[in-house]
Order: structure tokens, then sequence, then C-alpha cells
RNA sequence: GCGGCGGUGGCGGAACUGGUAUACGCGAUGGAUUCAAAAUCCAUUGCUCGCAAGGGCAUGUGGGUUCGAUUCCCACCCGCCGCACCA
């Protein structure tokens, strides 16, 4: 009897699908085309192309393949692609360190890559791969950034932005943690530049609301994509300052307060500051105060418990409800991008007005009595700031009311005074998608001085991203140095004219890849729409969630822009998705640092492909992390080990052509009833949220019962019989997660090839026990 | 502080709708095979008292509902993740 030897088996099958391109799928039109089939698009977030995968990759892809199988296998018309996320700094800090142009360690490492996946046995579609860094790809990232730009929601303006000195670029708001760089951990500084921001603040509302139309997010991806998107309701009130004739509007959630607010504060960066103490004593004391802000970082500024700070402007405003003067101050717990940059203090009933109202010894009022509804702790409810509900006082005709009818009221009569309406305000702001740096798609756009901002014409495509020498940033982009590339004629009036030298974000070149896929070879669109059409939305995605925010909101952005411009028909990219668990060792996040890290090239080399997949299928619940331990792939090579073997034993005893006999009895019966409760248990579980582990540990129950029958059974044809067939259930049910393996055994116990037969059924006739358990009272 | 997720043997984890807690795997112990080892196979393995038959205790803690609770309810403790001066 022959050894398991899993590389031999697994080259074998490689080259067959290889051969025989067997993942191909046709579009629409195209020959081999197949719509007697329901459709199944399935889509692992495509990797970022450095070095070798790692096996964070090995995992989301084959918890990503064993989707695929297990939907080829119930009926679908499946399409799994692949592509690589190609653009990015790492490879140009890579090429500024070591001169290694990011073009060719890119193209390296995606060939690292396709092999690995190629040696993995992925069920993929080669025929739609993609790389974003090529011309072929970015000139339809272009233009659809040119497609937004007509639209207004592509659009350039100068504003204070996040800049991170260590990656020379400017950066999202989504890719600043904590006022650190995202990537690089530097603290960010603030700088006032000219950057091409995306309007995705026109979908805020929208972006909520389709989440009605995703069946199977995590909750808690949602919930971290609403927190981002941050709506909340209140009204729009205008305070006005006579003496300086400018009126102030400010957003508030508690219109119903205003009676309580006795000062007023807006940001340092509000633009009507200047304005406000020119020529006057405050001017100096202000411009101090303006001057310490700035010099601090985000992050300080940021932290809540920190003492209130802020400077007296010596002007008041007035109060819309009752005429009241209040007092104006600067403080820099008002945020100028949030809201108006102005607020309405309400000491009495908001904690953060009310610690800058003790510390300016300010008056406190109180507005809303704690009601006596929650009946709770009515020592505490009686103490300011106090924030729930109750009952008005001091506020005029409003005394008396319940709070919240007076919220009602007193906007509708704002309204009527023309001082007010109700408003919604969002956290999300715009995306800010310029980068100062080489390795991405040019911003196709030409700065002329007589036309402005124009447009590169659509023949034009793509901007090519030229050679160069020097890739070190110089806060500008490395493009800038590039005379040849940068001097072109306008477009428009043929005068001397410059190009943008500024890069799109990467996040941007990811935002519609899935829509490339469809369509990857098109020279003529970014893709069909009768693609996108039959193939959308995404059936299943798959990846991990540390993308629950970024990636997430911006594809679900170009999405609905998609869609709105006429180029999509679905306004959701992902119907459904699934974010797996980090694997760790020791406990611990791998990093090379800590030289934690498992390379899964040598586990596939040492126990095959088909064992670390199954394994890493079977740690554990995928959407749950893992700790990595050699002993535990060693176990699950071992379990294929003993399938391989039981099959090798059944041909030398001679596989049986007749199927088991119906009537069988004793352990024959025992291990078909076995086989047919692993069908079951297999097919429940990998539909109920795929829960991997759990359909892995069922065939592995099966194969324990054929090793507890086998000797009695291999003598006898029928009780053969029974064995094979529940060697081929074993090897049809571990199939999606050892697609070789699986193969193999099937071939040898059946002649036909596993993949392309349906997922078994179980016969419920086999699933009755016989003895009936009866629940005594 | 707010929101979310979780806490079960020595370890990773099972347990569907409230019905045999600890499936499956790892580790450990004993045995078979072998000149020996590896590999493989078989058996045992929650803790505890007992020579044994058998008993007691166990799903973070404390209560509750129920014939019956890992599962449902209330209060609390611990861990992880996200957000956090957002008016």
């Amino acid at each position: 009897m022959s050894r398991y030897e899993p590389r031999e088996i697994e080259e074998r099958w490689q080259r067959v699908w290889a051969d025989e391109k067997t993942w191909q799928v046709a579009n629409p039109g195209q020959e081999g085309f197949d719509d007697s089939k329901p459709k199944s698009y399935v889509v692992v977030m495509l990797p970022y192309p450095s070095g070798e995968p790692h096996v964070g990759h090995l995992k989301v892809y084959s918890v990503g393949d064993a989707i695929a199988h297990f939907r080829r296998r119930n009926g679908f018309e499946v399409i799994q692609p692949m592509g690589y996320d190609s653009f990015g700094l790492p490879a140009e800090n890579n090429a500024i360190n070591t001169g290694v142009p990011p073009k060719a360690a890119t193209e390296k490492s995606i060939d690292s890559f396709r092999n690995q996946f190629t040696e993995w046995g992925i069920s993929v579609d080669w025929s739609r791969e993609i790389a974003t860094h090529t011309p072929e790809y970015y000139r339809w990232t272009q233009w659809i950034f040119l497609q937004l730009f007509e639209k207004g929601l592509a659009y350039r303006t100068q504003a204070p932005v996040q800049w991170c000195p260590k990656d020379a670029t400017v950066l999202a708001n989504e890719q600043v943690v904590d006022g650190r760089c995202e990537r690089c951990g530097t603290e960010v500084e603030t700088r006032n530049l000219r950057q091409w921001f995306f309007k995705t603040t026109a979908y805020a509302q929208q972006l909520l609301d389709d989440f009605e139309l995703l069946e199977t997010w995590p909750d808690h991806v949602i919930t971290m994509q609403k927190n981002w998107i941050g709506r909340s309701e209140g009204a729009e009130v205008t305070f006005r300052c006579e003496s300086a004739d400018i009126d102030f509007p400010v957003f508030t959630t508690r219109p119903d307060t205003l009676f309580g607010a006795t000062f007023f504060v807006i940001a340092p960066e509000h633009p009507q500051l200047d304005q406000l103490i020119g020529g006057t004593d405050a001017e100096e004391p202000v411009r101090e105060y303006v001057n310490s802000v700035a010099r601090e970082s985000l992050q300080e500024r940021g932290d809540e418990g920190r003492p209130k700070t802020g400077v007296p402007l010596g002007r008041t405003v007035t109060n819309p409800v009752n005429g009241e003067e209040i007092p104006m101050f600067v403080a820099d717990y008002v945020l100028m991008d949030y809201g108006t940059g102005a607020v309405m203090a309400v000491p009495g009933h908001d904690e953060r007005d009310f610690a800058f109202a003790q510390k300016f010894d300010l008056p406190v009022r109180r507005v809303i009595e704690p009601g006596n509804e929650s009946g709770d702790d009515a020592e505490e409810a009686g103490e300011l700031p106090y924030t729930g509900d109750g009952p008005m006082v001091d506020s005029g005709s409003f005394d008396g009311i319940h709070n919240r009818e007076a919220y009602d009221q007193i906007v509708a009569w704002l309204a009527e005074e023309g001082r007010g309406e109700l408003s919604v305000n969002f956290r999300l702001r715009d995306w800010l998608v310029s980068r100062q740096r080489y390795w991405g798609a040019p911003i196709p756009i030409i700065h002329c001085d007589d036309c402005g901002l124009v447009p590169v014409p659509d023949d034009q495509l793509p901007v090519v991203l030229p050679e160069i020498e020097d890739y070190a940033p110089k806060g500008k982009s490395p493009l800038a140095a590039a005379d040849d590339w940068v001097n072109v004629p306008c477009p428009k009036c043929g005068a001397e004219a410059k190009r943008e030298t500024d890069t799109m974000d990467t996040f941007v070149d990811s935002s519609w890849y899935f829509l490339r896929y469809l369509d990857s070879q098109n020279s003529e669109a970014a893709f069909s729409r009768e693609a996108a059409d039959h193939w959308m939305a995404v059936d299943q995605y798959i990846g991990g969630v540390e993308h629950a925010i970024l990636h997430l909101l911006y594809a679900r952005f170009f999405a609905k822009a998609l869609k709105d411009m006429g180029h999509l028909g679905v306004a959701e990219p992902f119907a459904n998705l699934f974010t797996q668990g980090m694997i760790t060792r020791d406990g611990a996040k791998m990093s090379k640092s800590k030289g934690n890290t498992v390379n899964p090239a040598e586990y596939v080399s040492r126990h095959g492909a088909d064992a670390a997949r199954t394994y890493v299928c079977f740690m554990g619940p995928p959407e749950r992390g893992g700790d990595w331990t050699d002993e535990g792939v060693e176990g699950v090579h071992r379990f294929l080990s003993r399938l391989w073997r039981v099959t090798e034993e059944i041909v030398a005893a001679g596989v049986p052509t007749e199927k088991p006999s119906a009537g069988i009895e004793g352990d024959g019966r025992t291990l078909l009833a076995k086989a047919h409760w692993a069908i079951d248990k297999a097919t429940r579980d990998f539909s109920r949220g795929f829960q991997f582990n759990t359909v892995i540990a069922a065939v592995m129950e099966l194969v324990n019962e054929i090793y507890r029958v086998k000797d009695d059974l291999i003598g006898d044809p029928d009780g053969r019989a029974a064995l094979a067939f529940s060697t081929a259930t074993a090897a049809s049910l571990i199939q999606p997660f050892a697609p070789h393996l699986g193969a193999e055994v099937y071939e040898q116990m059946t002649g036909d090839r596993v993949w392309e037969q349906e997922w078994p059924e179980a016969d419920p006739a086999m699933l009755k026990s016989d003895i009936v358990t009866i629940v005594v009272r």
C-alpha cells in the first residue's frame, strides 16, 4: 500500500483543472454561457501583493473556495475571480530603501501570489485576473474619476487636512486613527492644502438607508459603519451677533434646551473669527490662543477628559427664543468640521458646556426638571447638568410642557420666525483621495491658467504613470519632477498647461475591482452593463473585519454613484458579507519582529495544501480567530491520511460496482446510517453561517466509523459496497476543503469527478434512529 | 463613558427550538506492532471521594423562571473589538 503523498495527488489534479480550464465561466453573450443555472458571484477581498502570501491569505481563500465549491455543487454557476491591489505605499517605500522600482517588485510578488494560490488549488477563473497597477486597469479608474468629476462628485478644494510627515502625504479621515497615521503610526499634522475629494457626504443618508438591502452583513460591521456615518437629528438655529452684523447658525440636537443657553462658543478655526476680534481688545489673547491650539496635535485636542480652555471674545449674540444677550467665546472643544463650527452652550443640560461654565464661572440655568417617570436615583437626577427628560421650566410659554413635546413646538416656532429649522447632521466627511506619492493612478486632470481644471479627454486615457528615477517624497508628488510628463498643452485651448501630479488613494482602485472582474478584457469600457446586470451584486463577499469601515464604505459609495450615473443596476455591491477572524500564534498577532510568523508554503510542502486548508477551516468558527499550532495541522493531515489509506485498502480488495443493498443489516447498516447522518449534518452546518469546523468534524466521525467496521465488512461484497459508498461520501463532503484528495478518493471509489457531482442528499429513511428516545417527565 | 462580541476539560472548540454537557481535534497515559524507532492501530482521559459497586461537584459569579437551564430572565465580574469633547 502506498503512502499518502499529498503533493503528488495535488499536482495531478491541479494540472487537470488548469488544462481543462475547469473554473472558467463565460459571460452572457459569450460562447459556453450557461443561463440554465442561477448565478453566484463569490469574491474574496483581493490581496495587496507584497512578498509572499501569509496564513491570513491561506485562511480567507480557503474559506472563500469552500463556499465557491459548495455553491457549484448546489447547482449554481459560480464565478470566483482573483486580482491584486497592486498600487500602494509599501512598494514605493521599498523602492526608496532598496532602489528596486515599485513595478518590478510588485510584479514579482504577484507571480509569487499567483503561484501559491495555484498550489493551494483555489478554484479561480484566471481568465478574469486583474492587477490595479496596470494601465489596462487604471485607465478605467481614471475614467470613473472623470465621471465623478463631471457629476460634481469629485472636486478640488483647500481645506485643513491630515498630513503624515513620515509618508509625506495627506490622508483620508478614515486613515487617521487616534491622531496617528493608520499605516505607519506617525502622529499626523494638520495642513491647509488644496486637495481632491469625493463627495461621499452626498450619499450619507443612502448609505444608511441601504443597510436594508443587505442580507447577512455581520451586525458589528453595520454598527461600525453607522457610527462612522454618525447621523444625528436636531435643528439649525441662528444666533445673531448684532455688534458685528453676523448671523451664526448652530446645529443642536437639543432645541428644547434653547432657553438654557447662557453662552456661545465658536471653533478656533471659525472663518468669521477675524471679523469678530479685528481691532478689539480681544484680538491679542484670541490670536495667542488660536496659535496654541494649532500647535497641539489632534490627539491631544481630542482627549475627552482634558480641562476646558477658551478665551472670551468680548462680544455677545442674541438668543432667538428670549432675546437674551449671551457672551461669545472661542474654545477648542468646538470642532470646525462638525456642524457649523459654533455651538450654543447649555451648561445646565450638557456635560461639556457645564465643565466650561464651571471653569469660566458662567451661569448655569435649569430649564428641564428631572421627570418623575424614571423613579431611579432622585438625588442624582436633581443635579446639574441633567441630560434626561422632564417638564420644562424657566422657558417662557413652554413651561410645564414635557421637553420632548417642547422640542417640536420650539422648532416649529423658530421656523415660523425664520430663525431655525429641523436639520440632520452627519459625522461622515468627504473622502480625501489625492496623495502626494508616486505609486498610484495619476489623477487625470490638467491645470490650465485660462481654463482651470480640465479633464483629460477620454481618448487620451490612460494617463500613464511615467517611469522616474527618484521616488523620495518631497512634500509634493515625485511626479512633479517629471517635466516631460507634467508639461502638456491644455486639451481645451492648447495653451501650455500642467498635469495634476497627485495620484489617487489606493482605496479608489479597490472600490470597483469586483466590477472589472466581470469584464476584465474589455478595452472599450470599464465593464459592460450586460455583464454587470447578470453577475451583480456579489452574492458572497469574504474578507477581514479590518476593512469594516474603509474599503466597504468606499465600495458602497462607488456602487451608488455608478448606479446614479447609469452604469450599474444595483446600489449595494455586496449582498452578503462574511468576515473571517485573525489567526494568531502563541496567542499573539503574527509579526516578523516577534518572529512568530507562519509561512503557509512550508506547511503546504510538508503536509499538503489540503491539510493546510482544511486545518484553517477546522480551527474554530471561521468568523472567529484561532491560534495556529503545528500539532493541529498534523492532526488534520493524519485524518486525511486515514481517508487515503482506507481508500487504498478498498481498492486492493476490489471496488464493488454494485450499490450497497437496501436490506443490509448490522455494521453495514450502521455505517450507511452514519454516512447519511454526516451528509445531513455537513449540509446543515454549511448553510448555517459556514460552520466549517463542525462540517469537518462530522466527516472525521464518518471516517472513524469506517475504521471501526472496515475489518468486518471488507471481506464481503455487500459490506465492501457499504464501505465504498461511505468512503466516497466522506470524499464528497470534504471536497470543498480538500479538493485534491476529495477528487482522488472519489474517483477511485466511483470513477467520477467529484466537483461535477451534485452535493449529496441524505436519505431520510437512513436518518431514523432504531432507538427512539422517549422523554419521560 | 457609549456600542458590539465573548467567558464550557490541560488546550482549540461542540451542544440545532430549554431535554444524555464536554462531539471532533490536540495533548497526556497505558497497550499492540517493531531488534529498535518513526509511522500505524486499540484503550483510557472533566474534577473529586471510594478497593469496589457507587456517590458528590462541574458551562465566569450570585439570584430567578422551569419537571428540567451552557441555552430564557435579573444583577454583577472579567476579556476582546469598535467609537469617543460630534453640540
